[in-house]
DNA sequence: AACTGTGTTGAG
DNA sequence: TCAACACAGTTG
């Protein structure tokens, strides 16, 4: 795996499929912080950020970059990256899918060197998404993960077809991949609490997701992509904590947890297609839909606090799924009420702390 | 505490 | 349309 300096979505060029699946090392903590500034120069305008010389790039104040572009008087944002220059290809992106193929950007337009096939299918991948897609993808950094997707699927479809079949991806396309069903875990209510994260179960975390020694230790983690039955790509942070001894998705999950308006109770499933490629999928049920037979147990959650274990058993009742996205006030019965399903989050985190001393690694 | 990205403004 | 700048709201 060669990761070199480059960014996240331009690995993801390189993330050629080795098993058990393509990872990301996460970006090393190489931000230039602040400008150092100008041992000579003036005090006050060493605060100055210092601007891009990309167009639609702006300086962040912890030295990363942000990509924006403008369209009927209104800004839109495009996410903030570790380079400048992959904020700039966003832009460009962005500009291409905004305003055409002709766009002004940054780099080379696509098609200039005599319409390659590659260039042809950005065209075709960009035209097949609406505006909002793309730049979702931009600012989950999941864009270049997608178009290789999508290329891999025109391949294994056969090239003679015309390109949109495989491309409108969005619905069935070209996912038709066999996969073999990893693990699945009722998540609690602090994995869809404000923590942020999804505590991975020790042993199908160590089975599955196997970190390298220096993701372990650095805690660092590395970046994992996971699809979903849209063919939505999910991308997550994925890191051991050594304070609580676990394995948990970090960055990104308080965004699957929205969009999917997960609740406590509700169970996500992994999966990975068993080809060659080994991608990753993530899915959900929500707790209503449980099988009847193992609803009855599924939903028992042992808490263990202190050396004590403490059964928490979900209320079946009422859990009116809010269909869209509306956040139902309150579903499922962890808890009786909102405070109560805080004073859980902060019971487990509570135990965490505690293990931290009393495990002493 | 750190970071993101929105509100706002003025230049081009 | 665009970037500079400040900082509120969000995430870690």
């Amino acid at each position: 795996m060669e990761i070199s300096s480059t960014d996240e979505s331009t690995a993801s060029d390189s993330i050629s499929i080795s098993p058990p699946y393509s990872t990301l090392p996460v970006a090393s903590p190489s931000l230039s912080p602040p400008p150092p500034l100008a041992d000579t120069g003036v005090e006050a305008e060493s605060r100055k950020l210092p601007s891009s010389k990309y167009k639609g790039v702006v300086p962040q104040p912890n030295g990363r970059w942000g990509a924006q572009i403008y369209e009927k008087h209104q800004r839109v944002w495009l996410g903030t990256f570790n380079d400048e220059d992959e904020a700039a290809r966003s832009y460009d992106v962005a500009a291409r899918r905004f305003r055409g193929r002709d766009a002004v950007t940054n780099f080379k337009k696509l098609g200039d060197t005599g319409e390659s096939v590659e260039d042809g299918m950005e065209v075709a991948f960009l035209e097949s998404h609406s505006k909002a897609e793309i730049v979702d993808m931009l600012r989950k950094h999941t864009y270049r993960y997608e178009l290789e997707q999508s290329r891999r699927s025109y391949r294994a479809t056969g090239c003679d077809g015309d390109l949109s079949p495989s491309l409108v991806s969005g619905g069935a396309g070209g996912r038709g991949d066999a996969r073999e069903q990893l693990f699945e875990k009722a998540v609690t209510p602090s994995d869809v609490g404000k923590l942020n994260r999804l505590v991975i179960p020790k042993q199908h975390a160590e089975k599955h997701f196997p970190l390298q020694g220096g993701a372990t230790s650095s805690s660092k983690g590395i970046l994992l992509n996971f699809e979903d039955d849209g063919g939505k790509v999910w991308r997550f942070r994925y890191s051991y904590w050594k304070s609580s001894q676990s394995y948990v998705l970090t960055k990104g999950w308080s965004r699957f947890v929205k969009e999917k308006n997960l609740k406590a109770g509700d169970t996500v499933c992994f999966q990975r297609s068993t080809g060659q490629e080994k991608k990753l999928y993530i899915n959900f049920r929500p707790w209503s839909n449980a099988v009847p037979a193992q609803s009855l147990i599924r939903p028992v959650q042992i808490v263990r606090l202190f050396g004590v274990n403490i059964l928490k058993i979900p209320n079946p009742g009422i859990m009116a799924k809010g269909g869209d996205g509306v956040a139902v006030g309150r579903r499922g019965g962890w808890c009786s009420g909102r405070k109560r399903m805080r004073e859980v989050d902060l019971l487990s985190f509570e135990c965490s702390k505690k293990q931290m001393v009393v495990g002493a690694l």
